[in-house]
Formats: C-alpha cells, structure tokens, sequence
DNA sequence: GGGTATAGTTACACTTTGTGTAATTATTTA
DNA sequence: TAAATAATTACACAAAGTGTAACTATACCC
C-alpha cells in the first residue's frame, strides 16, 4: 500500500526543504554559540553555504528562523504533552500541568523565547495575525475535554477561550521573563489559572 | 507664590526638549501624509532639521517616535476618562466604557496603533519590560473603585488585575487590527469583560 | 568675568539589514 | 531534446543603526 499523499514531491522541493533546514541548522548553531545579536544574515549565510540573498527567500527577517525553530520545537511538544492531558482529572490540574511544563521550556532558552514571542506579537499588531505555536492546540484540547465534562462555561465560543488562555500563557512567559529571580512564579501561575477559571467554570456545578 | 518644583530647568533642558518636541511633531506629520513605512530617518531629519545622528540620540528606533506620541495622546485621555469613571455605577459598565472609547480611539490610526503596540511587546519580551501607556492608570483605578465597592474579589493583589485586563485590552484591539471589519467587536468586548468578571467578581454578593 | 567641565549637536565613516533586478542554474513538463 | 518553471545567485542600492571624534552652547566654579 503506497502512500501518495504528496503527489508528487518532487527533487525540487526535497531540495528547497533541504536548503531551509540547513540554513536554520547554521543559524541556531551561531545563535547558540555567539548570541542572536551579534550573528549577522552574512555570517548565517556562510556557515549554510548559501548566498546571502537565498537566505532572505527563505527568511524575511533573522527573527523568523528562530521562529521556525521554536515551531519545530512545539509541536514535539506539543504531540507529547497531549496524552497527557487525557490522564489528568479536571482542566484547573491540566491548566498547571501544562503551564508549568512551559516554564520549564523558556527557562531552557529564555532570550530565544524572548526573540520568537516578540517576533509573532510584533505580527500579529501589524497586519499578519498572530501565528500561536502548538501551545495553542494544547489549550484547545483543554477547553474542549472541559466543556465536554460540561466543567466550562459552553456560552462563550471556545476560540475566545482559547484566545484569553493564550494570551495568559504569553503573560506568564513575559513575566518570566522580565524577572527571572521571580521563583514565586508557579504561585502566580495558580492564581491567574484560579482568575480565569472561576470565569470559565460553569456555576451550576460542585467541582 | 512663585512655583519652584522643578530645582532649575536650565535652558539646555529646555532647548533638547524643544528638539524633541520638533522632531516629534515633523515625524508625525510626514508619517502622517506618506505613511510610517516610506517615510525615512533621513526625512525626518530634514523636516525638523537636525542631523541624523540627533535624531538617534532622542529616538532608538523610529517605533520609538511613534510611541511617544501615543504617550502623550494616552495621557490626555486617561485624564479625561477618569473623571467618567466615578459616575458610572458598577465594575461592568466601567470596563464596557473604557474600552469602547479605546476601539474608537484606535480606529482613528490603525497603523500607528499597530506600530505602538508592536514596539512595546517586543520590548516588553525583550528585557525592558513592558511600559504600558495611559489605560494603564484608567484599569487600575477600576479595579481600584471595584475592590473598594467590594465587587472585585480582594484575594488577588491589584496588580495581578490590572496586568490580565491590560493584556484584555491589547487583545481586544489586536482582534480589531486583523479585522476591521468585524462589526460585532462590541459584542465580544462584553463578552471577555463577562469573562473576566466572572473570575474577578467576589461570589458573596447580588449585584 | 573668565576658564573649565559638561552635555547636546553634528559630521563622517562604517557595518548590517533588507530589497530590487537580472543573470544563472537546476528541475520539470511536453 | 526543447521550452517552461522555479530556485539560487551576483550585483547594486537605499536605509537603519552605531562608534568616534570634533564642535558648540550651557552650566558651574573660582
């Protein structure tokens, strides 16, 4: 049983993927070792074996490759932390299993965070709409196990829901992120979870 | 009785401040008749003459202009809003008033909004933390007039408050910016304010 | 008042970013 | 094999942003 989903997928294309990957390979590889400021397009270019100009076909900005490289990263993440979900017994645990795991994520490579964050918000105030990464389907899958367990509020579109939680998420990292020495951190994360359920839990139940 | 607040305010302070005030109104307006994108350095220079470099030495960026500007417009509308606020009855219609008169306000220059906003999350995500603007003021003394009418649950500190409803807020118009014409922005703005007063409002009481 | 320290402005040179154009190369299709 | 297509490349250029050092006006001190 052949699998042909891509019709055809042809050298071409195998080699265009290939050029991109070896760019952002070169480019995480500097980034990691001198720093995302002090890597210049000219130097990423060298170190892919490109011409500075095949680079920017790929990539508008330099932002836009660690961009790409946290997208990579989140859908791994993403995949792995939703059977997790499933296990859990109510959305306020799955809330925190998941925003802790995040934390632990930006604590890996907070300036990279910092750099790609900025990068989607700057968009999305600025005509191209924010792009989430995979966080966004873990929180979908959230909300959906909770209304369907009837525990959140079914009068308000999930997409909204979906949207305020995000928006939380990126608080939590940028707090992080501006304070680093805040350990305090899980604490608040408790608190903003308690803020936006005791909004989103149904009343007319005893959970 | 002569006011001395300020100990000098030697002329040097007066004169930067009068260049920065030139180069401010001469961006804006070029900005204005050619666009934030096609309007350069160079040209603003020009219009307010002085050199390039002076200009750097007021403005980081040329966002950094823009920014400033809204500053100054943000501060003359929190002022005036306040007053507003003391007359309306409860926590909701104070959010519902607010933020209508900031999606009015935004509609006005859709692109500068963009621009402001997208200049201070990437720097908010950035290190230097994020300053926000007038609405600020305005969201903190609701959360204020609320908690001390006890509307507003005491168990969370203000702070926490006003940085979710802030971050509401800059979602709100961001909403607005990928689509302007969603007509129906009000009614979502009503409803992440029920949203959020759901969570933010103490249980104890019938209002 | 005159001299010196201080701070803002400026000129100049430079690196880097990002784009537009057109030539070149490799691939697909007929 | 020939034409069409798409990616890569070389080249040139406008603009952003930075560093250095000279210049100028203000502020300060004796």
């Amino acid at each position: 049983m052949e699998q042909r989903n891509a019709p055809v997928e042809g050298r071409m294309e195998r080699k265009k993927k290939e050029t991109r990957q070896k760019i952002c390979k070169a480019a995480m590889d500097l980034f990691q070792s001198q720093g995302f400021n002090d890597t210049t397009m000219e130097q990423i270019a060298e170190e892919a074996d490109v011409a500075r100009k095949t680079l920017y076909n790929h990539f508008p900005v330099k932002e836009a490759i660690v961009d790409e490289h946290v997208r990579g990263l989140s859908r791994g993440f993403a995949e792995e932390s939703l059977k997790t979900l499933q296990e859990l017994p109510d959305t306020k645990s799955r809330l925190l299993v998941i925003l802790d795991r995040l934390y632990e994520w930006v604590e890996i490579s907070p300036e990279l965070t910092g750099i790609c964050l900025g990068y989607r918000l700057k968009n999305a105030y600025q005509g191209e709409g924010y792009k989430s990464g995979g966080s966004q389907s873990l929180i979908s899958e959230i909300i959906r196990l909770g209304q369907e367990a009837g525990e959140i509020r079914q009068d308000i579109q999930a997409e909204l829901l979906v949207k305020q939680l995000d928006i939380l998420r990126g608080s939590v990292v940028m707090d992080w992120l501006n304070d680093p020495s805040k350990l305090e951190l899980r604490k608040e994360m408790a608190k903003l979870v308690d803020l936006f359920l005791n909004g989103a839990k149904s009343r007319n139940e005893g959970n």
